[in-house]
DNA sequence: TCAGCGTATTGCAACGATGCACAGGCGGCA
DNA sequence: TGCCGCCTGTGCATCGTTGCAATACGCTGA
């Protein structure tokens, strides 16, 4: 059957088009003879309202987007779930997409997306964009940025303290009696300034342990995938001063990576090097040995992020934009400090009982 | 800046809407002097079409939806970054929406959602939702549906042959000499008709090889996650007659749940206990030791229910629902054959730093 | 000079819905 | 009896865009 429009419910219920709608939205006093009659013509022809025209006519359409670089990366999948649970709370229906870090779909999802109407706001976690790119925009669906990129924008912004976080992590290897630890993930400014965050907590944590830092020990990847991390390992094992005995990756695809060239090449973890990573993925909770890391806290990132985009949808649009900080937590596990310390972590998971 | 509108620029550059429209569109010819007037007015008050107004005027959005149980599982994620892909190709936008499993969810979704002139096509992949709801759906835009569930309905359907594939990881483990084969992951069949599915095909592979099924052997799960996999493992080990000596489960995160029990427990895999999945995500191919499971074409799965929608969208709307089959093969790494077999199955080779 | 034609541009209606303000009918009260 | 006001229900304009078909214009050829 073709789409039934208000029309058609009201030729059939004799009534005009704008009670038909009255009905529906459950705006204005309607007798109930009428309601019923328009029920039973909306049931009759199946009729449902043309969502394109309500949000045209209306100026909004209840969805927010969710813009990520790629989608079957564990901590944007995570976090994707967390913002999308927490707009349906609101009301609001998330839509994802991914830009594969490309700047051009970057550019065209908060430009054509975004100020065309199609969606309230946009949630973009940048990976390619230049803060020219997002200067060039003209302002017209609020906009909340996550991660550190860009953190001199007008846009709000959510991140955690990568700084201090690496610093934690690293600290954390330092004083398990660690003596060369290697960081994993690092990048240059233009695709990473998260990366240089974490060298930055990374260096002082060895500032604060009274260390040099060893840069050659700095391994860069170009990406953040398991790839990335078990080549950069393996090239850590060919170290012309040995293997270094603690590695810190800026991710936990990178940490288990590196974790998949040590362990099948028979190196004991953490006894003779100890692995961090960071994201705090449901994955590195399962893996033997379980992954210690930095947990961002995503629920509340996701919850700022929403909460700041519906503000401005709301009253108070003109608020200046703010930066706005998330909590991490270091979460010691096997891969660092042994399985007997913490035995039974795997049973660690948050309950997810229905609601 | 208040979003303009070809009105707007109209004023500005001293035409009528329509040839604004038709600059922006490309579409009647226009002066050359009047075309630069026009984009001068355009440039200048950074006007971006309504993508709302367009899509309402022209009955189509662009947009197609991709409506999958949980995001955060990997097997989703990957697959809805392989329709992406696809979708990409064909011009269209994909947004991703998650259900979490829940039928109310999953119901609102494809009527409000889709059957609202929002999307113009819809591909499901239904958790908890029975062949009443989908029949109930007026069929305004086209629906396919991916995996078994409903396989008797009036859509389109992309699948794989998973009493095949899953005899076929049966018969790979039985073909080891194991003895006692488990299964984990079984499911009623209101919630999991592909649970039975593989089920079926476990039967069908001890059929094959002439053994008799200990149905005590067959462990449910109630969800197909990390935990599950641990639990159901755990259970399994303390299995009046003794652990069984290999185990396949029907999917991936049950395997490497399963792992983590086994190997936090020092039992030897494959040694003692032969591991098999099913999935193929990419955490498995860096696990240790790699998993043996079967990889379903989600590449093809991607494309056949694009290529089924757009097709539907454009110039064969009329075609009889179809069962579109795409392939799978079963994938033995480490976690049945041991590392001696494959002792480069990492995808890393040590070395190579950049790219 | 004018019919004839192609090119450039425009006005009007429509997509399907909602905001606003008012029309019609009824009962209550003076 | 007559006026007022409430309760229902309605018409019109509008959101921003595009489809259609007509207009205005300039140029060619007879």
């Amino acid at each position: 059957m073709a789409t039934s429009r208000l029309r058609d419910v009201a030729a059939r219920a004799g009534v005009s088009i704008r009670t038909v709608s009255n009905v529906v939205n459950g705006y204005a006093p309607v007798s109930d003879e009428t309601r019923s009659r328009v029920e039973k013509a909306v049931a009759e022809l199946d009729y449902r309202p043309n969502l394109l025209a309500r949000n045209l006519k209306q100026g909004r359409t209840g969805m927010l987007a969710l813009v990520v670089p790629e989608l079957d990366v564990p901590y944007f999948s995570e976090l994707a779930r967390a913002v999308v649970t927490t707009a349906r709370h609101h009301g609001y229906t998330v839509v994802i997409d991914q830009t594969d870090g490309e700047p051009d779909r970057e550019r065209e999802l908060i430009t054509r997306g975004a100020s065309a109407a199609l969606f309230d706001g946009v949630i973009l976690s940048p990976l390619a964009l230049s803060p020219a790119d997002l200067a060039d925009r003209d302002a017209s669906a609020p906009l909340v940025l996550l991660g550190e990129r860009i953190a001199d924008s007008r846009y709000d912004h959510v991140a955690i303290d990568n700084v201090t976080a690496a610093r934690e992590a690293t600290g954390h290897l330092l004083g398990l009696g660690r003596t060369r630890v290697a960081a994993v993930g690092d990048q240059p400014y233009e695709t990473g300034e998260t990366a240089q965050l974490r060298t930055r907590g990374y260096r002082q944590a060895h500032a604060d342990h009274g260390r040099e830092v060893d840069e050659s020990l700095i391994v860069g990847t170009r990406r953040f995938h398991h790839a990335d991390g078990a080549r950069a390992m393996a090239a850590l094992l060919d170290h012309p001063d040995g293997p270094p005995d603690a590695v810190f990756c800026y991710n936990d695809l990178l940490a288990l990576g590196a974790l998949r060239t040590l362990l099948s090449r028979g190196v004991r973890v953490p006894d003779d090097i100890a692995v961090a990573g960071f994201d705090d993925i449901e994955a590195g909770r399962y893996h033997t040995p379980t992954l210690t890391t930095v947990s961002p806290d995503k629920a509340t990132i996701a919850r700022l992020a929403v909460d700041r985009l519906i503000a401005r949808l709301g009253d108070r649009p003109d608020e200046p934009p703010a930066e706005l900080w998330a909590p991490h937590r270091l979460v010691p596990r096997e891969s660092t400090t042994g399985p007997a310390l913490r035995p039974t972590d795997v049973a660690a998971r948050p309950g997810q009982a229905g609601h």
